[in-house]
RNA sequence: GAAUGCGUAGCUCAGCUGGUAGAGCAACGGACUUUUAAUCCGUAGGUCCUGGGUUCGAUUCCCAGCGCAUUCACCA
């Protein structure tokens, strides 16, 4: 019998999906499917709203969405329909839409996705409407939906159930298209330039080309341990090698590093590299991409907000070197042992048993970087921090490198890339003191050296973080809201 | 990893110095053929994140755990 006693969480959510239940056997026990099919040449909202409302000869539609509101009065009902374009008000007269029809409308619910045929015009208060003629349930919804105006705003249960987000949250849809239309930009922008896009594995058995810890993963087959890929780098390299001239891939990249406003452990990258180019050039390309990207989210602009602050992405771009930064904001000099101890001690980093270069960029990180507003492009690195590039040819402590902050963000990270196996094995074999070894960009990789020693062409290379640039370009502050599926904890299981 | 804050109905939120919980929307029953967050009458819905402790008594106080957020640290 009925014992009133302790319910737990999920029997009461039960009970709202026990009612929808019986709603959906009813609507079995009618002859219908609640399940809908196939629904050709609807109309998006969108577009139905754009029709002219002629009561004389009204205009034909059909439309398929969300019931996302509904106003029942006795012999009729108005419902609010959403797609992906848009809502519109839909009527449902009982006297038009036949028994059956009728029936069916009774037992909708909001959350429900249905197909209406229908004409268009306006009502006794001058709403756009769709006048039901025959109603269609395509999906019925089983589980309660969001609050019809608060919507969603518990950040964890919107993460959670990202695709009642979408629908219920405007900015996040229109973040994402906005982000796909940036995508779509840099792929038009390379590709009329000659570059191919390309895909390389995902899955290596040595995690190069960046300083990040990797995932490690495991094929049974092969009785192998791999690891999940922390940049692109070293196989588009391979592809120089092999005389791809121009290449570039936009792809996932995983780092088992902390989460952040700005961190999730996979996000996406982008990396080119250019044959016969240099650093130089890439400042150019780069500067030619971002600024065609701001111009496709922007309508032309080039001063787009973000936060508190106005960016200008007007060209030419501020360009400074790395040395002259540290030197005017710590007085420390590369190379210079006593001024770049000293500049430590006054700002209370420890430096024992640490290189001298690690230190300088301690103190370009720590001194250096929140004061770049940018857009600015940084250029000439330490050499011994960048094993992966070219040196200048007369000044060979530093390397022909250049990253682009703007907002205190990296935005990427460009290099003339070094060709030369000798100098590329050597730099690989060269530990800095006070970096863990994982944390190192040098990791001994033969099979890429080998690569190099058949002869990669001087080339220019460039990496981009998408999902950076789209926060900035979309003005978001965290990166979960420009990632559909951020990583998150999985839930407690109940019960144990 | 650290500090701080938060976790109450399906959703959005109240709940005072401790006395086992309320609202709006959603749901259910009823009225209503042009509503715009429709309205009106009625009903039901809660392991107050989890587990301990203090107390006659804990959603409230204390401790631990889990999740999320913010800031910091590391990384892009």
């Amino acid at each position: 019998m009925f014992r009133k006693c302790r319910r737990s969480v999920s029997e009461n959510h039960e009970s709202h999906e026990a009612v929808r239940l019986e709603k959906l056997l009813a609507i079995e026990a009618l002859g219908i499917d609640p399940w809908g099919g196939r629904l050709d040449n609807h109309q998006p909202v969108a577009t139905v709203r754009t029709l002219t409302p002629n009561p004389e000869a009204p205009p034909v539609v059909r439309i398929a969405g969300r019931i996302v509101l509904r106003r029942v009065m006795g012999n009729v009902h108005f419902l609010d329909v959403k797609d992906s374009t848009g809502r519109i008000q839909v009527m449902m007269g009982k006297k038009q839409i036949g028994e059956t029809g009728w029936k069916l409308a009774a037992l909708l619910d909001l959350g429900d996705l249905i197909g209406i045929d229908g004409t268009f015009g306006l009502t006794k208060t001058g709403e756009l409407t769709v006048f039901t003629q025959s109603l269609t349930i395509l999906a019925k919804s089983v589980l309660p939906h969001p609050d019809k105006h608060a919507g969603m705003t518990d950040i964890e249960f919107r993460l959670r159930h990202r695709y009642l987000d979408l629908t219920y949250t405007p900015e996040v849809l229109e973040r994402i298209e906005k982000r796909v239309r940036m995508v779509r930009t840099i792929r038009k922008y390379l590709d009329s330039r000659g570059f191919l896009e390309v895909e390389s594995p995902t899955l290596h058995s040595l995690a190069g080309g960046a300083a990040a810890r990797p995932f490690t993963t495991h094929h049974n087959a092969l009785d192998i341990d791999l690891f999940l890929r922390i940049a692109l780098e070293l196989h588009l390299k391979r592809l120089l090698v092999g005389g791809m001239e121009r290449v570039y891939e936009i792809g996932r990249v995983f780092r088992n590093e902390g989460i952040s406003p700005k961190h999730n452990p996979e996000f996406t990258m982008m990396e080119l590299y250019q044959a016969y180019g240099d650093y130089r050039a890439m400042m150019d390309l780069t500067e030619g991409m971002v600024i065609a990207c701001v111009e496709e989210l922007h309508q032309g602009q080039l001063k787009i907000p973000f936060g508190e602050r106005t960016v200008d992405f007007t060209p030419p771009w501020q360009r400074a070197s790395y040395g002259e930064l540290l030197e005017l904001h710590t007085g420390a000099r590369i190379g210079d042992a006593d001024s770049i101890q000293a500049a430590a001690a006054r700002f209370g980093m420890a430096t024992t048993g640490k290189d001298l270069d690690v230190v300088v960029q301690m103190l370009f990180e720590e001194k250096v970087e929140k004061t770049l507003d940018g857009p600015v492009f940084v250029f000439d690195y330490p050499a011994s921090l960048c094993p992966l590039t070219k040196r200048k040819r007369d000044l060979p402590h530093l390397a022909e490198r250049f990253e682009l902050y703007v907002c205190g963000m990296e935005l990427a990270n460009a290099y003339t890339e070094l060709n030369d196996p000798i100098t590329q094995e050597k730099a690989f074999r060269n530990q800095l003191a006070g970096l863990p070894a994982e944390e190192s960009m040098a990791k001994m990789d033969d099979e890429f050296v080998t690569a190099l020693k058949y002869g990669m062409p001087p080339a220019g290379g460039l990496g981009v973080g998408i999902d950076r640039l789209a926060m900035l370009l979309t003005d978001t502050q965290t990166i979960r809201d420009v990632i559909l599926f951020p990583l998150l904890k999985p839930e407690a299981k109940e019960g144990l």
